[in-house]
DNA sequence: GATGAATGAGTCTTCATTCAT
DNA sequence: CATGAATGAAGACTCATTCAT
């Protein structure tokens, strides 16, 4: 057994690998994946280059470090409006816990796109991530009842959450720019529940 | 006025141009964004390296010509369910149309995908586009009659069908890897139609 | 067939090209092999960083395009005694030959021991331009009838000079550091005539 | 005076040296001079990166360190043949115990070249040693009687079976590659000693 | 005596862009 | 019009060495 307390030297290393983490999220959110580079994140660490490597195989491991934690928080939101037995509510408070989580990360969320299709291994961590997000939609489908493709309902419907979130958060597109978040989520869950109900076997 | 009929050399110079294009089209859909050079594309395009800078400010310039056309023939092909009177008759050509011409060209709107995202200047080129095929949907809502907000309903709509197809087809994902375009027509128009229809007011 | 005159612009790359093999000569001469960086090589010749690698593919390449030249010469050199029939005086102009073009290059040469003992590519290179020398001196034992194995032998007696210039005029070993080349052909003259002509079969 | 019975920890100070020691031993022997790394030693030690500097003062200290038993080892068998009589028997047994050793430590002593020709200071080191064995060849020649210059006669021969030690055993010098120990031996012997026999002045 | 976290200098290589020919 | 030689900035990654614990 290792001891349960940890040293002074292994609570300065955690600090070191904190700041190191801290740091590659901002720099990622500020520039973007390509644009980010390891100096910009040792600087901003307030370390050496070489430190870097220490605790991040590469720049690519340092942003798959920092992605996971955002990923699972934001798809894992989406999860809370399980509660309920209405599903009207249910489903708002899926699409708002999504939403929010998002508009709080988007920035970050715009650099996990770019890298998912910039960096084929990038690309396969964040599909993982997805599946679970969409094989939840897909679970919740099934219990609903629906005479479609259970699997293609789950990733459009999943699929146009997250893409409004993108196209109006991250890209703003100049039809949605600037709309609340607490409008889109009426819309959304509109959407989906007319979708839902008009073609529910039950 | 210049001459109307070209000349040897305005003959010759169109050649070139078309050339690189065609290359460039091809080593883009090939490569993606960022890992295409310009190097690449005048190899491929049998020409100078200087001659590319004769077309083209610089890379950025020259994805913007090759995506201009992809991206202006996809969501066209959207538009042709237009003629129909049934709504479900429209909806799924509409549907049908934008997914094949999707398909056909996923290469390059991958390509597309990771431009927008790296590249400030290629994002506001695609969501130029991207903008007329929104507020077509967003025509075709208002004219239905819709209690949603029109604009945020037609992102939310095309932005479902896009997502789909890019998530289907471009990164695979596990859910619908392999599935039929014609499944997903059918799909994408049940979701849509019963996404509408529960929020029509006429 | 293309232009036997080369254009102005084909005469300017010659020429850079040249300054980058001259200085890529003359720094490997001074530090040798691992501490030679492209960036002094450039320095030296008066050209940009990256106008090394329009010559070279690397820091390998530009060393065995040095390397050929030089090794080259040096063995070739042995070959010179060949016209005489008097065996003495044919090993003796062989050897000369040899030790005068290797104090010459013995910088280089230097250069080439740490290249091939560091680098398998430059040892595969060096090699087989050594075999040459070798083969030459095999058949040479043939032809005058040894009851030796003649590979080894040749091997050997090659080999005998080949050390003796190295210890002697690049690692300057104590006991013979500052001899000249003159006392050393006759020397190694001597053994390489009775170690021949004793074990000679006619 | 300090105890002449070592303490706990001296002992233990001893065992993590001879640690250090076989494993730059051996990793030096698998990597070469300059691709040998102080964490490979380390690593395969079992010790922490920074023990290495306790036991010597940088990579070339141990190097030297490595080199010190091996080189001392061979140049020594080159001299177990100085007990016989007979100048043939005592040649042969001399070269047999050369090449029997270098042959068990090909893989180090190819490291010993390359790093007497990367690192000054490993060449002193090196240089001395064999200096000991020229000097032992030299006094025997002189003991024989010999019109050539005993000292460079002395570095020839020696180098002749040194070189063709590396050649062969080493580089794998494709005429020699596969040949037996024996095989050379014989060669060897008779070459050196027709050679020296044909200028013997007694 | 032993540890291992931290340092930071050092180098190769790529590539968009320019401009003399 | 077309060429292609030249430019030089930029960035990732390694590793010998130090020193506080």
């Amino acid at each position: 057994m290792t001891q349960p307390v940890p040293t002074k030297r292994q609570q300065q290393a955690a600090a070191t690998q904190e700041q190191l983490l801290c740091a590659a999220r901002d720099v990622f959110g500020e520039r973007g994946y390509q644009a980010t580079t390891v100096g910009a994140i040792t600087t901003r660490a307030n370390t050496a280059h070489g430190t870097f490597y220490l605790y991040f195989r590469n720049k690519q491991d340092a942003f798959a470090a920092v992605m996971a934690g955002i990923t699972d928080e934001v798809y894992r939101e989406a999860e809370r409006g399980a509660g309920s037995d209405d599903p009207r509510v249910a489903i708002r408070d899926s699409i708002r816990g999504f939403l929010e989580a998002f508009v709080e990360h988007r920035k970050l969320w715009r650099c996990l796109i770019e890298g998912a299709f910039t960096n084929p291994e990038v690309e396969v961590v964040w599909l993982a991530i997805r599946s679970r997000f969409v094989e939840r939609v897909e679970v919740d489908l099934r219990a609903f009842g629906t005479r479609l493709d259970p699997a293609i309902a789950a990733n459009a419907l999943g699929g146009m959450v997250e893409w409004a979130a993108i196209t109006q958060f991250v890209l703003e597109a100049p039809q949605v720019a600037g709309r609340s978040t607490d409008e889109t989520v009426d819309v959304l869950t509109d959407l989906w529940l007319g979708a839902v109900l008009s073609t529910a076997t039950r």
